[in-house]
DNA sequence: TCAATATTTCAAGAGTTATTGAATTATGAA
DNA sequence: TTCATAATTCAATAACTCTTGAAATATTGA
């Protein structure tokens, strides 16, 4: 994961609906919920979840699948988990204190 | 610390010279840097500079000291914390896959 | 086929963010 | 005091983001 896809993925979290979508999404394991599930969950219109959900999936944090009418939406665990590594990167090994959440050989020393 | 805050650290580090600084920062150390080497580090005017200091540590990310003419900012490590575990928190005991890098016994099950 | 449901796309407007260069403030040295 | 250095503040502009409501698309069931 790179400097600007990281970019992609902070942006995309930095802003209250898309925050709590994607809470929820992890929240909901990998099946995900339908659109319209996650519209009343974040008392979002049908037009502005479909824009920020856009902005996810864009961002690579969520994935999307059509099962018959709805269309379900699911997080990216891998995504999240790779914006919170690069996150961690120069924490890590030079800052203990920073990093009590990083597991022993996780962390990359630069 | 809550949503709000946790949105307003993603937006500060979801823009490249901000998250050129704060990687820089996290890399100096508790000292941190003179905003004057901080801007050759990231190659950017002492104006737009100090626009995006001033934003970072709006967020609480870094602090600043003067110390005779200079400036001195750093990283604050227990902001940049605080940022990840609230980013991880659903993530832990339900989605272990996402969250490798947290220490058994940091995560906030819900 | 027609109507209903689920979702996306589009265009307009309001608000926010980033960049620039010039002016300003604070400090220390000659 | 005067000059130089270090950094901030300000105003203008350009670019981007979010929200809204209306229209369009896709799918299913009667």
């Amino acid at each position: 994961m790179n400097e600007s896809q990281v970019i992609k993925a902070l942006s995309a979290l930095a802003q209250e609906t898309r925050l709590q979508i994607i809470r929820y999404l992890v929240a909901c394991g990998k099946d995900g919920a339908a659109a319209g599930t996650i519209g009343e969950e974040v008392n979002s219109s049908a037009s502005r979840l479909s824009f920020h959900l856009n902005i996810l999936e864009n961002a690579g944090l969520v994935t999307s699948k059509r099962v018959s009418r709805r269309i379900f939406y699911s997080a990216s665990y891998e995504q999240m988990g790779g914006m919170i590594g690069y996150l961690l990167e120069d924490c890590c090994g030079n800052h203990p204190e920073v990093t009590s959440c990083c597991m022993p050989g996780t962390s990359n020393i630069s």
